[in-house]
DNA sequence: GATGAATGAGAGTTCATTCAT
DNA sequence: GATGAATGAACTCTCATTCAT
């Protein structure tokens, strides 16, 4: 009676549905995308789409909530590998602005949440706790550099985390497709790690002079 | 023969018209305002809104677009007083941040608008116009500070601005409601002007003179 | 700003459409009564029916109870008259019977509620309340009748009225548009009588031979 | 070569699903009731059920049909015992007002059919033709019981019969799930009897004082 | 100038039925 | 023989827009 092959065949097709409803309800937003067109970008008819979700909402739930979840996964996994405080912060800004591009649609479909609050309220809530995680973190780190002496001790670690992931997500609204072969990209990813206020960065300016 | 009374009523209602729209639009998307309930919330009944907009798109251009054009002239107005390119800079900053919560709405039209892009073309096109005027005073303001020796030399005029862009768009969409009174919130202003990397910030307005 | 003429044909039409609805639903059922077919045989498109009723649901329901309300008044009418309690439930009789075929569609609708009490309990428990009254006014005429020597005292009245309306419901339903010309169709109708087991006719059969 | 076994089994299932049809079918009425959901209550998929009846439809006939003809030959049979005619109608009518509450669903159905005749032409035909035969055989015993006294001789057979059916019908679909237990059911049980003006009654009611 | 009833195209969703497994 | 994923037509309901009043 086990029928595992139909199981994974099941678990592929709503990930190919999932992955095609990021895409579309980040270009077009949530009511602006028809489930037709889903169904259609997919390569299955109308009524497919409502075996895997039960209606469009949850749909938009899982576009909004489960790369996020992966997101995160991959970020926190660079403040957890060993190393100073200030190599761990440097790694995660490398490893986020290198994939920003990779996540563009997913990013802005959580900030078109965001931008939505009164209509989305639980969805809010849910990335708002995913966010809080993420600077919570940072904020750990962050301290623990300042005691190490890796960065200036004016800032307030709080602050820092939250100013970081603003930046963050206004470079990923602001910056169009082309953000990558941008000559200032190179320069924009290095202003990201001088947010952190390092105290090496300076003394590397002071050498190189 | 000219009627300037009815004239004079005709704009405020529909300038009351459009700061409602303002509100829905941002706080619920383009597809999920109704024109019925931005009449209801104005006060007067569905077909009126089609006596001063041809079109619930067209409304929604003059929603996204005339508030935009208002906060930039006020900014702007900033860098064309008189004083040196850090003062300027720096009441910009202040001006800035310290508005940004009467103007959430309107600028979380214009990130609603950025982040659909491809749906919205013409009117993306323009608020990166608008946008690039600001940036490109921006720089100029800061070259020449640099120039004075007010600014870090080693960042690129051009990216600083539009990272200054970037963090200001990510501030009103990350933050809250609460934003103002929240106790973070005196360091995140302070730290955007850092973000400019003045080269003796602190020191000058204090010891300096 | 009054606008009595609107209001009065608004009232106008929306008693047209609950006319034609209540025609369909019995005719049809509910599910297989589109609303699309409701407005086409009222004469207006898809979307006026839902300016005049939120949903199919409360069509359904005000479709169902109103008439029935009616129905009510009528039948009460007659027994709170002048008259001897024989007099007044002879009439009753004599008005329902006669008046059966206007309400074929509507007592119809009223039987398909009851017959699936699962699927509409509010709707099932209104028209039971709706027919407690009735059953209850007719008990209590009747036990008057049955203190004053018209009707055998062998049998109760809650019995008695219960049987009635049971009585009343199934000649409804079973029977067929040509009831009443069908030649069986006026002894039916004193057959009621004699269900209420009234002392006079058995005199009257008595005198007549 | 044959296959008793499994044609059993094939019967066995058949009339499981028929059975759980007549139930939701009764409750739910034809479109509200799926095949999906007859499945699950039955306890096969979606499928299966197309390998018992060719569609919905013919589910739905066999559902109404099949368990009116199995009311109709105990009906009759009770008629075409030995005994005199008021003694063979008392006897029917004892078996169907003691076992209508096993039938509710099975008479519900029939019910909800007449009610909808234009809807179910077929249908109602037949089970028109079915209750014919059984007006018509009551008809027939009462008309003999009339011609030996058992009966008051001015009601005409055929209106006496089809009076019967429909109260039969209206006390069916009026009375709730409760009827057995509540108290005047035993009297309203006689009271169908009265229906049938029979003459011994009173006299025995007069004799047992 | 304002009204608000009518429109009708288009949305999300359901479900009887099929068929490869 | 049983399965259950896919289908796609049909349903209810929404809403920008028009226009007679």
């Amino acid at each position: 009676m086990a029928r595992p092959i139909n199981e994974e065949k099941r678990q592929e097709r709503r990930s190919c549905i999932l992955k095609e409803a990021v895409v579309l309800f980040a270009e077009n937003g949530y009511s602006n995308t028809t489930t037709a067109l889903i169904a259609q970008s997919v390569g299955v008819t109308a009524g497919t789409i409502f075996q895997y979700f039960p209606s469009k909402e949850a749909l938009f739930y899982a576009a909004v909530l489960e790369p996020l979840a992966d997101i995160q996964v991959k970020s926190l996994a660079c403040l957890k590998q060993e190393g100073t405080p200030g190599v761990l912060i440097k790694n995660m800004v490398e490893e986020q602005f290198n994939h920003i591009y990779c996540y563009t649609n997913e990013l802005r479909l959580v900030q078109y949440v965001l931008g939505q609050r009164i209509r989305f309220p639980e969805l809010t809530q849910k990335v708002l706790e995913s966010t809080k995680v993420m600077t919570d973190t940072i904020e750990c780190v962050y301290a623990k550099g300042q005691l190490m002496g890796e960065f200036n001790k004016n800032f307030s670690p709080a602050m820092i985390s939250r100013a970081y992931i603003s930046f963050l997500n206004g470079v990923a609204l602001t910056l169009g497709e082309s953000i990558i072969h941008h000559p200032e990209w190179g320069n924009l990813k290095e202003h990201a790690l001088y947010l952190f206020a390092p105290t090496q960065p300076k003394e590397k300016a002071g050498e190189s002079k």
